[in-house]
DNA sequence: TCTGAAATACCCCTTCCGGGGGTATTTTTC
DNA sequence: GAAAAATACCCCCGGAAGGGGTATTTCAGA
């Protein structure tokens, strides 16, 4: 038999709280073992619910929801973090990640596709509403029209590796004068004069 | 009325391609203009299809997928391109979203589900397939039981921002001098001795 | 309560890197 | 055949980077 999905809530607004309770428990082998308020009411008591979900509110009176997800790591590692907000930050959401989160929803998806959202990520897989898929994706892609030359690019993104101009040099097989010719060139484009401010408009403008 | 969705594919199977164009044709509202079986087949005729989605193959004869999109989005830029693939390979998928891919699935998907990807892509959001998903988050979470404290982490982050020993002190409001010691300490802990290697160790395990 | 880690700060030293001023040739690409 | 890209070389200077030490204070965990 399936072993059974221990689920803690946290979210602060118990109208919500309760609804999302009453959706697991409809469903077969969900067990919704604990709801909190906040974090720090959960914090003492994670231990001994030993979640394999937590579905986790970010605005969270105290400590806020993607301060808490490392430390609901450290209690309970094993257990999967799926965030359930109504905002769409992208700092918050890519920090949410960056903290541990397997999952992000918007509060507008539907029951059911909550329900999903709790099967995938005990499958492995990364639950995510449709606006924050977007918005991940959007992240990965790269400016089309930069004012960088294909070489520039590969230089400012060795730059951007920490690299030097002479470890430049050896790796594309030309020379230093032609790497500090290369990089004079990038800084003219991009109108600065040291590498960091060049990265900053490089990744500011997704360049590479 | 809503305008009719052109739907261009690009893959090398006959049978899939076929298979394909017969599901999205049952749908309404969408309409398969054309079908080539390598992109160098499909880039003079491109421009007259005006696609406003693409279903592009990654193996293919000749100019490959992911090399295909960066010359797709020249010639139609405002067409969504959906990678459908049997590879899961992480470079595979970066590369790909990075050169401008809307959406990824893989080909073990069903029917409703590239069919809900097109209406999707059109909405603007990001159609994912599962795996594809659990993929993308996982490249964003951060290692938890990283060697480096959290100041050490702040400061290796600055460096790999292309920030020098003293814009680092400036920054932090601490001594040259202090970040020295920090520097030594990273460098110690990760058996390195420049910045590259340094950041080369803390990219490659995710520390920041 | 105490121990160790973290964060802070200072001294010494040498090497060679980074940024700015030029100019010029060859190769691509449109 | 003109324009852009890639290559290469000269000059200069300041200070950044990395390695050798030592020492203090603060703070969390056992």
């Amino acid at each position: 038999m399936q072993k059974t999905i221990r689920i803690v809530i946290i979210e602060d607004d118990q109208i919500l709280q309760h609804a999302y309770k009453q959706l697991i428990e409809d469903e077969c082998g969900f067990q919704v073992v604990s709801c909190y308020s906040s974090f720090d009411a959960a914090e003492k008591k994670l231990v001994n619910d030993d979640p394999g979900i937590i579905l986790l509110d970010i605005e969270l009176p105290g400590t806020n929801g993607v301060q808490a997800i490392p430390l609901i790591k450290k209690l309970v590692p094993k257990a999967m973090v799926i965030m359930l907000t109504v905002y769409e930050i992208e700092e918050q959401i890519f920090a949410a990640l960056a903290n541990g989160a397997s999952g992000y929803l918007t509060k507008d998806v539907s029951s059911a596709k909550i329900i999903e959202a709790i099967y995938d990520a005990r499958a492995g897989g990364g639950p995510m509403s449709k606006k924050i898929a977007s918005i991940v994706i959007k992240s990965f892609q790269k400016n089309t029209d930069s004012p960088l030359s294909k070489r520039e690019t590969e230089i400012i993104k060795m730059i951007s590796e920490g690299k030097k101009r002479n470890e430049i040099a050896d790796e594309l097989f030309i020379e230093l004068e032609t790497v500090k010719t290369h990089i004079k060139n990038i800084y003219s484009k991009l109108n600065v004069n040291s590498r960091s401010d060049a990265l900053k408009v490089v990744k500011k403008n997704r360049l590479i």
